[in-house]
DNA sequence: GCACACTGTGTGCGCCGTACGCAGACCATA
DNA sequence: TATGGTCTGCGTACGGCGCACACAGTGTGC
């Protein structure tokens, strides 16, 4: 145990609340996670350009370089903004289905990127390994425990839905910010995507119907439906 | 047409070759895309940070300035970018099936990745509207042309292939940087996640077979499976 | 051929992330 | 408790970034 401690990144370490060996120098003032509820401030209120060593040190009323006490650089503040954006994820009803059971943790998810959309933005070069990103984690293979799935079948399916809430968010998030942006869209496309060299584009755009209400919900089915038939195929 | 292209962004002007009233100054030294090439040039060797105004134009023997006649902000860069890196889709045979069109449509879209990783870096705040982006959206619509599905569910299906090499893809990217990047994490994910917090996770690991291979053509099908049942529906 | 309008670009600014080095706090020893 | 050595926190300062601004100079229209 000892050991391990040392494999880890000091912000891990913090998050986990393991404790470091005595050092010299002053007592840490506060919690890393008073950081990232600083810098989560930030970007809510001016997007992840807004958030800046200095700016969520003065945020705290301190200077910059004392943030480096905590955080050994600016990917690992990401970290800790990561780990508070997202929260405990809501408990789930583990009498439903995996089906329903996956729905709500998809929505739930959608709703915290909705409440932080510049968790999209975010650049990520790590797999996550933060607790409540695992509690997230937990929660979707634990759909998964009544079904005859293989590990790495729950660990994809997870991901499958995990990347379809992201990927989704990502495509209507620039909509949400201002109305009309995707008439305006639409009006480029249609002047662009002329039939003869996008005869299948051209004609889409002039059956579409513009209703997005229920994309989001319509696709998690399609999803799903896929991830059903993996089920069935591995009951036989 | 004439007053279309006002509406137009000067980038998307120039890479659709639509050429603009004279104007006073120098004349264009060469074409956007060569911008383009040598912003690519610099972001497959050295990442998406190697990229720069001034690195940019250093490559190609100008001034940092002289860049933003063809583009407004660097923002327009990144547009030229993509449009440059993805190049051309790979003609496909549309005598396949559409599961067969749209299977390959989705594996050279993840070798484009691969050659290009840092695309996946490019912060995105606008659907495509460049040419070469057009003729990929294009490739993936056209092979549902024999389906009964509506122009919102190819387009949503298309999405969802695209959403699904994009996931998949960013979730391999660092792997394959350095090997044993994954062990690493494998073993930091066991020595995170106990049983007693996470034991689906910590039963999940305990099982897991360490095979990537196929996991991007299984995943894949899965959502062609879900793909596949959408049709079989609409079909009735 | 001339004057004007407008564009392309050099200078310079404000901001970023953080390398570096020193002042000073902690712990071990006496 | 007094003191020395060690190691840490943080102020200063740097290189690099995107691009605002103003002016130089070209091409156009009369």
């Amino acid at each position: 145990m000892e050991k391990h401690e040392v494999e880890l990144p000091r912000v891990l370490q913090q998050l986990w609340g393991w404790e470091q060996p005595a050092r010299p120098g002053p007592k840490p003032t506060f919690h890393i996670s008073e950081i990232g509820a600083a810098a989560v401030r930030l970007a809510d209120a001016g997007g992840l350009g807004a958030v800046s060593m200095s700016k969520v040190a003065a945020e705290l009323g301190f200077t910059t370089m004392s943030l480096y006490r905590y955080v050994e650089a600016k990917d690992d503040l990401y970290v800790v903004m990561l780990d508070e954006a997202f929260g405990k994820p809501a408990p789930v009803d583990e009498s439903l289905g995996w089906r329903e059971q996956l729905t709500a943790w998809a929505v739930h998810f959608r709703d915290a990127l909705v409440r932080h959309p510049w968790v999209l933005q975010v650049p990520v070069f790590e797999p996550p390994l933060s607790p409540q990103q695992l509690d997230w984690m937990e929660a979707a293979l634990r759909a998964f425990a009544g079904t005859q799935l293989t590990a790495n079948d729950k660990l994809s399916s997870m991901m499958l839905v995990n990347i379809y809430v992201r990927g989704t968010a990502q495509l209507t998030a620039h909509l949400d910010l201002d109305d009309g942006a995707d008439q305006l869209y639409g009006q480029r496309l249609a002047m662009l995507a002329t039939p003869d060299r996008y005869p299948t584009i051209a004609a889409g755009l002039a059956n579409l119907e513009i209703d997005y209400t229920d994309d989001f919900t319509d696709g998690l089915d399609v999803v799903l439906d896929g991830i059903e038939q993996l089920i069935e195929r591995r009951n036989k």
